[in-house]
DNA sequence: TTGTATGCGTTATCAG
DNA sequence: CTGATAACGCATACAA
């Protein structure tokens, strides 16, 4: 048993050479039981000297927990999840947990092995971000014997904990920042109502600006992409008539919007307001477009919260809870920078 | 022994229901030695029936191997990098093997407890993209039981791979575009000369533009964020002196750059043509600025690559293998569509 | 407080 | 080809 300087020291180096058994060893060094003062200091310095590292694998199936958290993200909105990643990242360190990281691709059977695979490993919980509705109902099911939160999108289940948006919310507070700027009617750009989601955004665009005396009406779908932008103002201005506001998709429609009725001399935010409904590059600080941005780091800190919480409280009354977080408005040059004073203000 | 339906099943369960032993059991399921078709069949079926999975944990242990690779990043440069994350565990994958994310703050002792603490998780290899050169180098020492590739940078160590960019071969590339369209005079922005790595930049893009007539003269320093391009445009527009392009340290400076320019009326890439040097959202198809982006799902690919053939080929013969990518040009909307026809090329 | 012995779930060695 | 058994490195029940 020559000490091969290529190999780890395990316990048992550790304890030879402390002159104690393992099970002392194991006990100074993870603090599981008293040890003696003596025997403490004598296995600590047996443990620096040898520079023993405790095997967490080893470790892991003795104690039948790997401190390991499997995160799940679809593959094509990389960009997006960046902060979502770091913040989880950063969130499971404080609490001494490995991320394992995988991607899922927009399809069932896929989704549903990633998180088998997951399993395999043995990780301790799951986090993931549904890729879609249906998918994902049942790999949940699969996950069953860890803890799982979902993030970014609400799923039917009730298995699992979930963070998720506060749209409606989110719809409003654009709504009003544009009321409380003198928009008095909005177009909506790149929506399409055919898409249940899409759907919905329109209609809390509605209902927000009701009570503010704020008209809706959507523009005919183009993509929700640059050129859909691009194409969508263009038919808005060759019919002449231009709303106070206008409501995009993204970032990306809205860069389109806004270079075309630039190009053709209309005053933005001057006579027309644009705003975007989705921040599609969350690490840049680039105030040219008012936008909603999706509050990814707190997500994943809550994402984090929910799950080490779920781990410790057991699988005995495993209600699901639902976190709603509201995105943030971040005003930039395509809004007004203040509100407008009103005729009955100023009269006031 | 009963069959607690929230246990996972073992091998033994397997072998019992199979009415084989745990030894014929395992050969089934990993294929390692050759077992009678029948037996073959009595083990697999009951396999399936229990929902046997097999426990990593207790495999890693008994292979001394984890068929895990840790990926460490630099925290605050995390939206860059999520088109690397992504490579990375794409392809990690498709050889069967897990990630486990960690980011490392710019600090080295925290950087060296990182790769410690992978390494505490016998990951079989690291990639690790140094935040910083003096501190990584340690950590890397500390790493030389596994397999280590760095990426993203060079460090001094001849005992890791390395893959890394062409960054002299991006400069030429890019000033090439520039005197192919007329430009015979160069402006540096955003570049501070006391920095190393903006020193050598600058130093490309002379020695770059030598050959081809392109005069070179960096601006004062002003940060290299929008509002130092900004700063460094109004200096330029009132000293009066426009060059005939300006190359700035990275797209943020560009836009404030541009954006001055086009305000005071100046034509864009008429007149003046503008280019960065490093494009910060990967992930956006945004052509208003031509810039070079970094060839990050490549970059991830490679780092795989190496770090798959190196475990392969054992601690052995360990030579340091460095590999370069070239950048890619992404040209837009700031520099002009096509060569400008020169005079000869016109008479001749 | 300390040591002995056992098991976590697999895989590999060694006989048969 | 198949089976019994010994590790892998650690943590704990139990005995002292």
């Amino acid at each position: 048993m020559g000490v091969d300087p290529h190999e780890q020291p395990t316990l048992a180096d550790v304890a030879e050479r402390a002159g104690v058994s393992v099970a002392t060893a194991s006990r100074v060094l993870t603090g599981a039981r008293p040890v003696s003062d003596d025997l403490q200091r004598k296995v600590r310095d047996a443990s620096r000297s040898l520079g023993y590292r405790r095997n967490t694998v080893a470790s892991s199936l003795r104690l039948q927990r790997t401190e390991t958290v499997g995160l799940v993200l679809p593959r094509y909105a990389t960009s997006f999840l960046s902060a979502l990643i770091e913040s989880v990242s950063t969130e499971l360190e404080r609490h001494e947990l490995s991320l394992v990281l995988r991607y899922s691709e927009p399809d069932a059977l896929h989704d549903a092995d990633n998180i088998v695979s997951l399993l395999d490993r043995r990780v301790d919980g799951i986090i993931v971000c549904p890729p879609s509705l249906e998918v994902s109902r049942e790999s949940i099911q699969a996950a069953a014997s860890v803890p799982v939160v979902q993030v970014g999108r609400f799923v039917d289940t009730d298995r699992s904990d979930s963070v998720g948006l506060d749209e409606d919310r989110a719809t409003a507070l654009l709504v009003t920042h544009l009321a409380d700027r003198g928009a008095t009617s909005i177009r909506a750009v790149g929506f399409d109502e055919s898409v249940p989601a899409d759907a919905r955004r329109l209609q809390a665009l509605g209902s927000a600006g009701a009570p503010l005396g704020v008209s809706l009406a959507a523009a005919p779908f183009t993509p929700a992409v640059l050129e859909g932008g691009i194409r969508a103002a263009e038919r808005l201005l060759d019919e002449g008539a231009l709303p106070r506001a206008i409501v995009c998709a993204n970032d990306d429609v809205a860069s389109g919007v806004l270079a075309v009725l630039r190009m053709r001399g209309v005053a933005v935010p001057g006579s027309v307001q644009v705003a975007s409904m989705l921040d599609l590059s969350p690490g840049r600080e680039d105030h040219s477009i008012t936008t909603l941005r999706h509050p990814w780091p707190e997500m994943g800190r809550e994402a984090v919260r929910l799950l080490v919480d779920a781990a410790a409280r057991g699988s005995d009354d495993r209600i699901a809870r639902r976190v709603s977080l509201a995105p943030q408005l971040v005003p930039g040059g395509s809004t007004l920078p203040s509100p407008v004073i009103t005729p009955q203000e100023q009269s006031a």
